[in-house]
DNA sequence: CGAACAGTTAAGTAATCACTTGACTGTTAG
DNA sequence: CTAACAGTCAAGTGATTACTTAACTGTTCG
């Protein structure tokens, strides 16, 4: 469940073009056609990348009459930001361990 | 440059035996045998994905005799954490500025 | 030397992706 | 009422992805 929201949450920010949605998107709330306008392919092309971004939760949208809004939710956001950030902090502790392993007396270090 | 290496680097963390590679790397090293094992898949396969991991530049490796070691690059962690982690903040910033002009006394608001 | 080992290359295939154009639905405004 | 508009669905196509098995290269070790 989790995995696989993390496989489509990365693998929707992997294109360019939804990337640029979501720079957007950030700078708040935005139509259907206002989104796919600066992008250079179809309306419909635009539609299914924004369908990508809903399905893995990092846009969400409501239709009002003809007009459907978009907005980012960024606790989606903060979800792949986390796996990076928590994998990076392991390695770091790893490395500071090994300093410190190389940095003791011989005796300690076994 | 920038733009495809985040294009790359998003694409090589959206699958999860790629993610359970990383996983296994920010442990410490390894060798490609070691990251092919536990996954489900034959091992050309696993250099597939391997490769991916080292063209988008999270992975580096070299062989040494017959065997190849490979490493992660905390920096390359670090380029998608930040891109994430910049929208979160600047989405965070508009929604602190509503909130400042909402709570604005109503002459102010304009 | 020769067997086992770690990795690599190649060829082939099924599935998925990223669009396109064209037709259509429901909404709003003159 | 009807024309323009915002969005949606459908069918079709070419490119890319994710594997497989089989064959091969170079390394180590008994």
């Amino acid at each position: 469940m989790l995995n696989s929201s993390l496989d489509k949450t990365f693998a929707a920010l992997a294109d360019p073009n939804r990337r640029a949605m979501v720079e957007r998107l950030v700078q708040g709330p935005a139509t259907v056609s206002e989104l796919a306008r600066p992008l250079p392919m179809s309306l419909p092309a635009a539609m299914l990348h924004l369908r990508v971004l809903e399905e893995c939760g990092l846009v969400t949208s409501q239709k009002s009459g003809r007009v459907r809004t978009c907005r980012i939710d960024p606790a989606r956001l903060s979800l792949a930001e986390q796996w990076v950030s928590e994998r990076r902090k392991i390695w770091e502790a790893r490395l500071d361990r090994l300093g410190a392993f190389l940095n003791a007396p011989e005796e300690e270090r076994k």
